[in-house]
DNA sequence: CTCACGCTTGAAAGATATTTTCCGTCTTCT
DNA sequence: AGAAGACGGAAAATATCTTTCAAGCGTGAG
């Protein structure tokens, strides 16, 4: 008697099986009795109510009895009213998805949690579309090449952009290279000043006129080193001492979305392509390297005993 | 009719996850039994077809019991079976009408740069979606409230969750909070000794079971503040001593692509929609503090000049 | 190496929900 | 007005779900 559960979704071929049901409610409607017409008419106008009430639940509801419930759930086409409740599930779910994508608008002040989230997931979702979607490979896979066969890597970030600065010399560790992130201009120049031929160097600013960013990456350029630049302006003061540029995708900001926000999303997805492709070129080495890793944090972990 | 009641209370309170099962599934399994995992990975790999299943049926179907089936379901989250099933029933609508879930492949060696990019950004999108889905809106709003009337926030975070817990501390310190980041264990404890009641401690760590992570949020608990975890692992030991849990989505992992990634990208969202949240609370003093720190910056960056 | 403990598991009893049955009531047609 | 037939609901019967309990299994201590 389960395999009724197929009926929504062959009714759901040429109509789409949110207007199904209600479709064949209004169908059936004239051969109801009074009665029926009230449980058809309860299940049509509130799906997902009614999905979560039993039979009884549903027949108090409409004022009725069990067995009316059930006589309309077969009427419908359903082996019973189990079955027509789980096809209400199915459409009170199809009809939640469906309302989804309105949420493009901005963040309000008044915006519920709810709808704060939501937005902030579908915005970070567009970002990471957008950013995958403008990268240049070309520029990437110079970018890639030069990194692995650096001597030693530099990276330049400030506030956010040195959070992301800090993720990429995380993950070249973890795969044997030599790798830092600095944040203090002062350092990060009179470090720039020791790079060569080999090295690389790479400045991460969303803005790309960052003076304390563009002075280091000017410095390694000057002494040799290969530089990269991942900004979200590729037009930008930055850009001159760049031998590559990874253009990160810029969304629109408000008050309550700083745009620190989607560039930090954008560039954290350019500099995990850097990673794996990184990885991939170094395999050999970057495999054994992160297995030792992860075994090196091992003891770090208690072993889990709330469960 | 008690159970209808029932019904109610827990379908509002906790979300009765619609998408965000095949999420929670990756999420609990560590925790789960053997019995339990297979149970689970029925349902999460044929939500059609285990929906058309009854309890029997399905503890058949796994070679199972009745009685581990149900386990399973309030593991997940729902009162009971029944429940389960409906939101499986749910979710295979939406699969069906919807976009197919490609399943995407993971990540090989050989695979060209392009397919690397458009599999990153697919895999942390996936991410960022489950992630919104399962976030639970009661401890997400008990959260906000706090934070937003606390008198000072300490951070914890060692690793990649330790460049987290610093983006939550700049955005909170930007709309005038007082907020601190650590990733230093002892420096971590010594402060946390001097928090009390109306201070917040926050825990940012995937496993949950980060011994430097969560000895500073049990001091920080014992001191009478109000902690905070964020954490993969919804039953691991920092939970203990939490009074807000704030669950971040498991996605499956690969060699070339450590868990760190879409955990960082989980927890970023995760700590957005509290700064978000923070911020409408106390929209009076963030807003002239947010517009306050642009100005502040601006004369770091060089009038662009290129072009 | 063995024992004891606790966790896991499934069988069966117990509770709920659904379906069926059956009978009273209400309508309608003659 | 009376009777046939349709309608609707209470309650029994059945299916389904939940809980309990004891046996099985693995694990760690002695």
């Amino acid at each position: 008697m389960s395999s009724d559960l197929k009926e929504i979704f062959t009714g759901g071929t040429q109509a789409p099986a949110p207007a199904a049901l209600a479709a064949k409610v209004r169908t059936l409607a004239p051969s109801m009795t009074r009665s029926m017409q009230r449980v058809a008419e309860a299940v049509a106008g509130d799906p997902a109510g009614c999905a979560a009430l039993t039979v009884t639940g549903l027949a108090e509801r409409t004022g009725t009895s069990e067995a009316t419930v059930v006589r309309t759930a077969r009427l419908l086409g359903y082996p019973g009213y189990r079955d027509l409740r789980l096809a209400l599930a199915g459409l009170a779910a199809q009809q939640q998805s469906g309302r989804a994508p309105a949420v493009t608008a901005d963040i309000a002040v008044d915006d519920p949690l709810p709808d704060v989230v939501a937005k902030l997931a579908y915005d970070e979702q567009q970002t990471l579309a957008d950013t995958a979607a403008g990268l240049d490979m070309a520029q990437l896979g110079a970018a890639v090449t030069a990194l692995a066969a650096a001597r030693r890597v530099e990276i330049y970030g400030v506030a956010a952009s040195g959070l992301v600065a800090q993720d990429l010399a995380q993950k070249l560790l973890r795969i044997g290279h030599i790798a830092f992130a600095h944040s203090d201009p002062h350092l990060a120049v009179t470090n720039a000043v020791t790079l060569r031929s080999g090295d690389v160097a790479i400045a991460i600013t969303h803005s790309g006129s960052t003076g304390d960013i563009i002075e280091p990456l000017r410095v390694a350029f000057e002494h040799g080193a290969t530089t990269i630049a991942v900004t979200g302006r590729p037009d930008s003061p930055v850009t001159q001492y760049a031998d590559h540029i990874l253009t990160t995708s810029t969304a629109r900001e408000s008050e309550l979305r700083p745009a620190a926000m989607s560039s930090r999303t954008s560039q954290l997805l350019v500099v995990d392509c850097l990673f794996v492709g990184v990885a991939q070129r170094t395999y050999e080495t970057a495999a054994p390297a992160l297995a030792a890793s992860y075994e090196a944090l091992a003891h770090r972990h208690s072993p889990r005993t709330t469960r």
